[in-house]
DNA sequence: TCTTGTAATGTTATAATATATCATTCATAT
DNA sequence: ATATGAATGATATATTATAACATTACAAGA
């Protein structure tokens, strides 16, 4: 059976150099349209991202940046990190306090995640803003759910009518 | 129109002190059935945490435990939330580093929450572990979704294989 | 060209969240 | 009463994240 609100990217073997190159040429598609500056520092840190299907830990990130002369403190990786998110390009893992790069560059998607905890890979699955139905993808891909974790956020109703 | 797998408990009016004791005495037979021991601390981090359908951090509990005289260094918060998260008496939510009470602590479920951005409540959803729909309590209640995090716990495929 | 505004980065310091470790006390069962 | 494990007390430290201010890069308008 499959979900016709989610399909998985990962844990299964696939091109990662295609996955790899997507995301970067899509970063710069959409960098390019709107007039956002990606920079080197951005760039690198997305590349890192997308290195491994990991949620990697902002001081992690800091760390590979430095060995490339790129930045040496905090501010500058969370910086990185707020601007790839904010578009599209990368999401935080809240459970992992972490970072991965997305893996559906090229889908306007609200995002959803399996997380391994033996060997820490993120698979990506595709889902609407409100619905999920990450079972099929779970079974469709031999991957086991033990907890989840949902959080909408959002306006409630007597805050919305404040305004 | 509403979901077959959500039900909201709050932002609308609702008689909290019966919310309150209904937990206090659900976790006081969950313990008492199952040997745990509902302690002083534990009961009162519980307390703590029914005051309001709101998200706690760890460090303004230990605040209000310190007031108290019960514990004034973190790992006696952290313990005590640990012990509760880890029986259901109270969930954390993620994107906030924060802590909330069970607010429906009778009923076998996977937690699924909405945040307010504005006032902060945290309104508990009832689901199933794999799926999904907060539009129906959302709509239901007239809150405006804007971002959802859905992370899903696990092991993989290959990694089951190897145990 | 010059200036001036804005975005990005550099730098220092510190805040907020969470855990490791070891000592002590308490509950419970023999 | 005594041995056992569970819970708490206490100290130290690790990890994650942001505030605040200085500097640089770059482009639009004078
Ligand atoms: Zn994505
Ligand atoms: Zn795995
Ligand atoms: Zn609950
Ligand atoms: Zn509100």
């Amino acid at each position: 059976m499959t979900s016709k609100t989610s399909k998985s990217v990962g844990f299964e073997q696939h091109d990662h150099d295609v996955c790899l190159e997507k995301a970067i040429k899509a970063a710069e598609a959409y960098c390019d349209r709107f007039k956002l500056q990606f920079t080197p520092l951005r760039r690198k840190v997305l590349e890192i991202l997308l290195e491994e299907h990991r949620a990697l830990g902002a001081y992690a990130i800091l760390d590979l940046l430095r060995e490339s002369g790129l930045g040496s403190q905090p501010p500058v990786a969370y910086r990185a990190l707020s601007f790839l998110v904010e578009h599209g390009f990368a999401h935080k893992i809240e459970r992992l306090n972490a970072f991965v790069a997305c893996a559906l560059p090229d889908i306007l998607h609200s995002p959803a995640f399996m997380i391994c905890r033996k060997c820490e890979t993120v698979v990506e699955a595709q889902s609407s803003s409100s619905s999920f139905d990450l079972s099929g993808t779970a079974s469709a891909t031999g991957f086991k759910i033990e907890q989840t974790t949902l959080e909408a956020k959002g306006v409630c109703h007597s805050c919305a009518e404040m305004a």
